[in-house]
DNA sequence: ACAAAAGTGTTTGTTGTACACCCATGC
DNA sequence: GCATGGGTGTACAACAAACACTTTTGT
C-alpha cells in the first residue's frame, strides 16, 4: 500500500531525551541503532509520527515500545528541521525532553530488538544525526527550567530527603550549593510535606522524609506564587 | 506530478503570531482567509512547508509573501499536533511569534491577495482552526519571555524613551509599573546607550532617547548578568 | 498660565548570601 | 570512638517597593 500526494512531504519523526537521577548522576538514555543510516551508533528513542496521532502521542508510544518507559513526565523541547539533518531524505523532528526517576521506573534495555543503556550527561558518546544538539538543547531547558518550576522532583522517589533534593539541583545546575540557605528557602515555599518518616540502612543518621505537595503547590500558584531556587 | 510514500504522513505548515506596539496598544498580525476550510474567517498568517525547506524558513517565507514582513525577530513557539485540529486532515503546524516595530515595518495590507489587519490583543476575532489556542500560547510566552530576555526592543523604534519603554512593559505584563523604579532599574542595568537626542513635536517637554545597546549587553550576559524586568 | 509629561532620592521591608558547630546513628 | 551526614541561626548586603514634587516645554 502506498500514499500519494500532490505535493511532497518532509518525513515527520518525535525523539525524546530522557533524563534520569541515578543515585548520584544526571544520566540520559540512549538507544543503539541497528539500521542504516547510522547502524551501531548511539542515538536518542524515537521515531515516525503516524497520521492520527499527535506527536506527544508518538513520542510516549516510541519511548514504551523502546524502553518500556510509560506515565512519565514528558515535554514538548523544540522541533528541529534542518533540511539535511538525515541523510535518507527531509526528516522533520520534534523532540521532547522527559524526566524519570530510576528508582521506580526499571528501564528494559532490549524491548525492541535494541539496545538501550544511561549514559552520564558528561560523558555522552558521538550520536547520529544532530541528536547531540538536540540533547544540549534538552540540557539547558533542564538547566533553565528546573530554578522556576516544580520539575525536580519527577527525577526523585516519591518519599525524599532534603539532601536528595539538594543534591539534584547541584548535579542539574553543575554548581554546589548552600545547605542551610537551601534548607531554608524550600521549606519556607511550604510546598513539601514532612512526613513522619526517616530514611533506612544508612550508615549515619537518617534524614527526614518529604513529599513534594502538589496540590499545595497549584493553590499557591493560583494565588501568584513564584517558585524559584 | 504527484509524490509517493509506502507510509501516510500529516502535512506540515508554519504559523506565525507576529506582534506590534501600535502608538498605544499591542496589537497582532491576521490575515482574513479567501479558501476553505475557514474561507471569511480570520488566521494566523502561516503557509505549507516544502521539502528542503527548513521551517523556519517557511515561517518567513510566508510571512514575506502575506504581509511583505521580512527581517523581523522570529521565534519557535511551540508545535500543535492534534490530529483533528484542520478538517481536511492531519496537518502539524509548526508555531512561531514574531515581534515587529510598526513604525518601521509597514505591512502591505494586501499582498497575496489577502486581506491583512492588525487587531489589539484585547479584540481578537473569531479565528480559523485551533488559531486561538495558539495566540494565546503566544501571548502567554511573550508576557513571560519579556521579563527575563531583552526582547521588548523589536518591538520599539530603534531610538526610544523611557516612557515608550515603560508604557510598552505595562502594555504587554498587563499591569501599571513605578516610574522611578522602572527607570532606575532599567537605567542601572546599563544596557540602555543614552543618545544626545531628545524626541521631537510633542506638546509638553521632550523627553531624552536612548538605544539598545546589544554589544553591552551580550558582553554583560558573558559575565553571568541576568536582566530581569 | 496652564497642561502634559520629564526627571529625580529616600526610606523601609524583604530577600540573598556567607558562614561553623553540635547531634544522631551505624560500624 | 570515629566517620558520616543531619540539622540548625545570625549578621550584613543587596534589592524591591512605596511614595511626591519640581522642571521643562508647547499651546
Amino acid at each position: 500500500m502506498t500514499f500519494v500526494y500532490k505535493y511532497a512531504r518532509p518525513a515527520l519523526t518525535a525523539d525524546c531525551v530522557v533524563f534520569g537521577l541515578d543515585n548520584e548522576d544526571l544520566k540520559v538514555l540512549l538507544i543503539q541503532r541497528d539500521l542504516y543510516p547510522f547502524a551501531g551508533e548511539w542515538a536518542l528513542p524515537g521515531g515516525f509520527v503516524t497520521v492520527g496521532e499527535s506527536v506527544e502521542n508518538t513520542a510516549r508510544r516510541e519511548l514504551a515500545e523502546e524502553t518500556g518507559l510509560h506515565d512519565i513526565f514528558l515535554e514538548q523541547l523544540y522541533t528541529f528541521s534542518d533540511p539535511d539533518r538525515d541523510p535518507r531524505e527531509h526528516v522533520i523532528t520534534v523532540a521532547y525532553f522527559a524526566l524519570v526517576n530510576l528508582v521506580e521506573h526499571q528501564i528494559h534495555a532490549d524491548t525492541d530488538a535494541r539496545n538501550a543503556a544511561w549514559f552520564e550527561i558528561s560523558d555522552i558518546p558521538r550520536l547520529a544525526f544532530d541528536h547531540e544538539k538536540i540533547l544540549n538543547t534538552a540540557y539547558e531547558r533542564l538547566q533553565g527550567k528546573i530554578r522556576y518550576q516544580p520539575i525536580g522532583f519527577e527525577l526523585l522517589p516519591k518519599k525524599f530527603t532534603l539532601r536528595q533534593l539538594q543534591h539534584l539541583y547541584e548535579k542539574i545546575l553543575d554548581r554546589k550549593l548552600d545547605k542551610r540557605n537551601f534548607r531554608k528557602k524550600i521549606l519556607k515555599m511550604g510546598i513539601l510535606k514532612e512526613l513522619d518518616e526517616i530514611e533506612k540502612d544508612v550508615s549515619h543518621r537518617a534524614a527526614r522524609l518529604y513529599r513534594f505537595n502538589k496540590k499545595k503547590y497549584d493553590t499557591l500558584k493560583d494565588q501568584g506564587f513564584n517558585f524559584e531556587i
